[in-house]
DNA sequence: CGTACCCGATGTGTT
């Protein structure tokens, strides 16, 4: 009878907040050990539906959800659509005035809130220390996990400290930790710096047979690149470089050669970076070139093909 | 090599 009304609930909250009649592979039994209260380790592709396999229990808890997130822009995102869905939900960074921060530090305290959007970073701060101590937190989750492998351990120390913040919590939350980068050393180095305990390890859907992979080996990759985009115009890319230097000199070779291009790399100032991102999402600049800083949250259902100019590490 | 947070110092402009 319980479980019975458990399940009733959550598909009234799966229909009622995110709109769906019912869950995709993987969502629900991610859902119901969250619920049992046990970690989660959930490795699932881009569009899913990895957020709604926490923001759906997060909702259930009877406390609140701290999302470690590694974007401010992902945050804005992902706070915005939830409270378009009618969530009371926010992100605490420094997008915000330190007025602002103070009212949504002092929100989170009264309950207001049953998701929390911060950066690892803020989990060290005393200020957000002070609030997690005398709330009640049902679950850690770290979305886009991946991040604890690849900059904890030098870029973001702030990811390896996570599990600082588990251990002082009064009560022990539920940990569950999400991404869609599924190599084993990064599943088992996540699953390790997290401490998760006996955790229920879901992985999804990365058999797409719509994708196919090839390796090119060539002397002349410029004109191979070239000569790749111009027999796909129209149609939505991206070429990745290793170096900042290669997406100048890739972005500016196609567009001597006519090709609508733009590019994307943490070298070039912000409102520049919003604005190359923006003609490429809305399709008015078909193609772009950019480093690793491009990618995470890009929400785009027409990309067509992805080149890799430099062989990506990781490859093995 | 390439990835981003946060925070405090310094400067600009507003109440």
């Amino acid at each position: 009878m319980i479980t019975s009304d458990i399940k009733n609930q959550k598909i009234n909250v799966l229909k009622k907040v995110f709109g769906y009649d019912s869950f995709r592979p993987g969502q629900e039994e991610i859902v119901d050990n969250i619920l049992a209260g046990r970690d989660v380790l959930g490795i699932m592709p881009t569009g899913a539906g990895k957020s709604i396999c926490y923001q759906l229990p997060a909702l259930m808890l009877s406390g609140i959800t701290i999302v470690v997130s590694p974007l401010i822009s992902l945050m804005i995102d992902q706070v915005k659509a939830l409270k378009e869905a009618g969530v009371h939900a926010a992100y605490i960074n420094s997008a915000l005035s330190e007025n602002q921060v103070t009212k949504a530090l002092y929100n989170a305290m009264c309950g207001r809130y049953k998701i929390v959007y911060v950066a690892p970073e803020r989990l060290e701060t005393n200020r957000f220390l002070e609030f997690v101590m005398n709330a009640d937190i049902s679950m850690i989750t770290v979305d886009e996990a991946h991040c604890i492998s690849q900059w904890g351990q030098d870029f973001r120390p702030s990811y390896l400290k996570i599990v600082n913040l588990i251990k002082l919590l009064p009560k022990r939350p539920v940990v569950s930790a999400f991404t869609a980068t599924a190599t084993a050393a990064v599943k088992d180095d996540i699953a390790c710096v997290l401490g998760l305990e006996k955790p229920f390890v879901k992985v999804t859907g990365f058999d797409r047979e719509n994708l196919y992979f090839e390796v090119r080996h060539s002397k002349h990759k410029d004109a191979e690149v070239l000569d790749y985009v111009l027999s796909h115009r129209g149609e939505s890319g991206i070429i990745y470089c290793a170096t900042r230097k290669n997406v100048d000199k890739v972005y500016l070779m196609l567009k001597k050669n006519g090709v609508a291009a733009t590019r994307y790399h943490a070298g070039l100032d912000n409102d520049m970076r919003r604005e190359n991102q923006s003609r490429f999402i809305y399709d008015e600049t078909p193609v772009i070139v950019a480093t690793n800083a491009f990618g995470m949250g890009i929400d785009k259902s027409n990309v067509r093909y992805v080149l890799h100019y430099n062989m990506p590490q990781g490859w093995r």
